[in-house]
DNA sequence: TATCGCACTCTCAACGAGAGAGTGCTGAAT
DNA sequence: ATTCAGCACTCTCTCGTTGAGAGTGCGATA
């Protein structure tokens, strides 16, 4: 029989009450009293009245105690009752709301620009921040490049998607004069510019049966490397890209800093890959999103939080960035960041469009 | 009146017991008292005896105790002494030179090779694995390309010194088109491929005011584009390149488990500075290097030793890569890895060659 | 010179007492 | 019915103490 979180079922004064111990909490990061809770409140009520609506809201499975005589902590219910209906964001300040600007200058290119975006966030909020720039299946070839090296290698340029730049060196079994390359690299741009890479990677084999049948030097030549080049990506790891900044903020969190779950923590975050499944399903909703402790299911995250908000361009979701920090976090402060620099963010690739 | 740390004034026995003295406490890490290394050592003498030898020790400033009834600790010198003339290196097992062998694929890019290198290093070592490629002034411009994007961008791809590839993204006042860009960096690979990066930025002022004079379209736009993205180049924080790996390793460590002595040695790896700082030393001698504890001059090392070897293709030494790791290592373990993974780095970049 | 024994020092873990904080419950006042 | 004061109780945290354990230094001894 667990029971309704329902919040109309608590009085308006059980859920001041509420609202009032948890900021006391974020603020400090000891258990609360009833006594604490009494002066801190404008309701003029006493210890004993507090100690009764402090039992019902733990009835409610909002509130807990680590113990008979340490006051009470919100649990992750708790935060999720208090984020979602409690909660009022502030404004941010112009001076900040410009700080964010200034450090997300358009004029840098994509990859500069995500790990910016990653370390201001941190520096900002003194968490840790994190951006991420999932690698969608549906990249444009717009643009193919050979260029010699020495010893038989090629080194291959893909220009994909009006802004990323991926290089890979290839091996060949002979060598190649520029010029060839130059003629392949034309053939090749002219059949597959604008193309889906994957479309490109399915018809190359087809083409190479076509140009069989014509017989022209060049064009063979454009269909072997295209071959190779295409046959690298399809090995690569599907590795989409995280920028993380700002984890040794997390050691100063107290309910953190047993060093096996920093550890823990620290291993998940150069995995990346839980943490990109995570940020993964942030990715449809609309706006900010609040994983709140065990809620995001990884029980490294146990005592973290984690408020995300994906960043678009014309509409089309691009990424998502966001924050990891303890449960008990600023989320009045950390929200309206978190929520302008992806805005901000969005506008910054934008005008690079 | 320091004392000397020569060896010679040390007799056979003493050295041989503080050899002893120093492989039990890299097992242990915890300090050694004369009963231990009675029993230890296949000297026959009583720990009278021993505490005598111990005495001398210490006054040579090889041992250290922490306080007085916990046993004998290594000082920096002593690690020296031992690392220098005590230390016999075992040979590396062949099925980890096979391990490590198997991880230099030589197929992959650079970038690549480094991160695996580093992580390897980190795995076989239990430690922190670094890998640095400093950038060296006298890069070699082999190939200038450009690409253009939609709005007035162009993106420039800069192939350097036969392997590495630099993109970057200028804003140009005006429209420029495919083939126009084409004829550009036609005329500029003409002239500049194989110069030096420096001597490049240095003359195209110099080549803008002839070309002035000219008056051809085609040589004015490459020029303008050059200044461009040679600009950006200048402008850029000259970071050399740092691959580090296996960092929470170091958390295991006893002697490093305090969470603020963590975070400034984290805090000191995402910097990159210190430890680049650090290696750029490392680079001019040949083979091994080691800095043991505050040699390194940077107090975040004080209980850690780092391991380097510089690596080299066709006697020209590319980087150093190395381990950080407590003072506290089995260094006859390490030291033959990062001797034997510099080679291998070496020689799997030499294939590339 | 090597060794033995002894007194001494220092740390560390365990224990217990006492202070402090906070609770739940009860019974009275509003 | 609410609210509240009082009280007994529980739990943690800190601090001082104590005793065991480890190791030293030194003087005596073979």
């Amino acid at each position: 029989m667990s029971p309704e979180t329902n919040s109309s079922q608590l009085s308006e004064r059980s859920l001041y009450l509420f609202k009032a111990l948890v900021e006391h909490f974020i603020q400090d990061g000891t258990p609360v009293g009833s006594r604490t809770l009494s002066k801190d409140s404008s309701l003029n009520l006493s210890p004993a009245t507090i100690r009764n609506v402090m039992a019902d809201l733990e009835n409610f499975g909002l509130l807990d105690s680590p113990h008979t005589s340490a006051g009470r902590v919100p649990t992750a219910k708790g935060y999720r009752l208090f984020v979602d209906s409690l909660l009022r964001v502030n404004d941010l300040n112009s001076i900040e709301v410009e700080k964010i600007a200034k450090e997300l200058d358009p004029g840098n290119d994509f990859k500069v620009l995500m790990q910016r975006t990653s370390s201001m966030l941190s520096d900002i909020t003194q968490l840790a921040g994190v951006v991420m720039l999932p690698r969608t299946e549906q990249s444009k070839l717009q643009h193919i490049e050979f260029v010699v090296l020495s010893g038989n290698r090629v080194l291959v340029i893909l220009v994909v998607n009006d802004r990323e730049v991926q290089n890979r060196i290839i091996n060949t079994s002979r060598t190649y004069s520029a010029s060839e390359l130059q003629e392949a690299s034309n053939y090749l741009n002219d059949i597959f510019a604008g193309k889906d890479l994957t479309y490109v990677r399915a018809n190359i084999l087809d083409e190479l049966e076509k140009t069989k049948e014509q017989l022209s030097q060049s064009m063979q030549t454009a269909m072997e490397m295209a071959q190779l080049a295409f046959d690298y990506e399809k090995s690569k790891v599907n590795s989409d890209e995280l920028f993380f900044s700002g984890e040794t903020n997390l050691m100063d969190i107290a309910e953190l800093c047993e060093v096996d779950k920093l550890k823990k923590l620290f291993n998940t975050f150069n995995q990346k890959r839980d943490i990109l499944h995570l940020l993964e399903q942030a990715i449809s909703a609309d706006g900010i999103q609040i994983f709140i402790g065990e809620e995001s299911g990884h029980d490294v995250l146990d005592n973290c939080s984690v408020v995300t908000s994906p960043y678009e361009v014309d509409g089309k979701i691009l990424g998502v960035l966001g924050v990891i920090g303890p449960t008990r976090m600023h989320y009045e402060r950390v929200i309206p960041i978190v929520d302008i620099t992806a805005k901000m963010l969005g506008s910054a690739l934008n005008l690079n469009n």
